[in-house]
DNA sequence: GACAGACTACCTACCGTTAGGTAGAGTTGG
DNA sequence: CCAACTCTACCTAACGGTAGGTAGTCTGTC
């Protein structure tokens, strides 16, 4: 993957993520990367391959960061989730991003069909993983909860998705502090 | 307001929830209500206006509904709830509807200022509204649960808004069941 | 080392389509 | 008659995408 691509997927992502799919177009990432959006083309033949290659590359992070800490035998179940927190508290940290997958979720249906796999496999892939982290860690007894751990991960995913997005409408960060603080108690009965 | 600006606002408010702002179009709505484009321009004269109208009977159907059931005597926490959760279940029914709000927090940086205003009013009502029936529920002895009342609301209205999200995009109806399983269950102890 | 061919990256110019929106005329009910 | 409504016809701007071409790099062969 040259330079040029990879900025184009930057400058793409950090699109989607202010302001979503439809309303970003081929020459305003090409403003951003500073070259023509034929070029922006040449490197991604349609707005499909482009938006695909995103959350690819996007669910691609992700899989590796959540696998190594979930193996890492150095790590409990408190590291992973506090570790699970922090892209949150990122994007949170400025005024106007959310997760990629959050973004394009409320337009899911205006999105070409492969890319509405690519959303659909990220979600799975965090509630899985975070359904796995509670399930151990209830097991190896660092966390505390009645609830089944498909039914908790669900819970906890689906929330911080919905408090980014509502964080941001409503530009206030409490928003999602509060949450994390009823997820952490949640996890300690 | 007559019949035929009723009807535009029905057909862009079910366009908005499948498809989002962004997405749809002035001539999407015509089609639909069965006219042509400049009779919708007509009734409404700018996109950012039919937004704003759209969201304002959106909030005000909620609102009275809302208000209704919490001031009536007859009505516990419990009831209020349940009421609560109605909308939520009814919108997952179908397999593409969001809430309207909920769907137009992915692209609220693209939208017109005013729709972006009336977007935040819509979360803050709905919060609000729900921290009363918590507080007072508890104060009744009807609800149990040690978290703030604001904390709890937020949590629970984020979750909802997220989890419509999650299940239209995993085309999963089972993730709403869940999430008001675990609400449900917090709210007992 | 020199040169031809292939390839990559990027460009200008343009395509058809659709977007939001306007102007103005015809129609209709009070 | 008038006002509300709907229409046809049109505008400009922007969309995703294509055509055709230029400049530079890389490779293989003599």
């Amino acid at each position: 993957m040259n330079d040029t691509a990879t900025k184009i997927l930057d400058v793409g992502q950090e699109l989607i993520q202010t302001r979503g799919f439809t309303a970003m177009s081929f020459q305003d990432i090409a403003a951003g990367v500073g070259i023509k959006k034929p070029s922006v083309i040449h490197h991604f033949p349609s707005k499909a391959s482009l938006g695909v290659a995103l959350i690819q590359r996007y669910r691609d992070t992700f899989a590796s960061q959540l696998d190594g800490i979930r193996t890492d035998p150095d790590k409990n179940a408190w590291d992973a989730l506090e570790f699970y927190f922090s892209p949150y508290l990122q994007f949170a940290a400025t005024p106007e991003k959310v997760c990629l997958c959050g973004a394009l979720s409320g337009e899911v249906t205006a999105l070409p069909e492969e890319m509405r796999a690519e959303v659909k496999q990220f979600m799975e892939d965090h509630q899985k993983w975070l359904e796995i982290i509670l399930h151990n860690g209830r097991k190896d007894g660092e966390l505390k909860f009645k609830e089944t751990p498909t039914r908790l991960s669900r819970m906890i995913f689906n929330t911080l998705q919905g408090t980014l997005l509502v964080k941001r409408s409503t530009d206030d960060m409490s928003q999602l502090e509060d949450v994390i603080k009823v997820i952490t108690h949640m996890l300690k009965e």
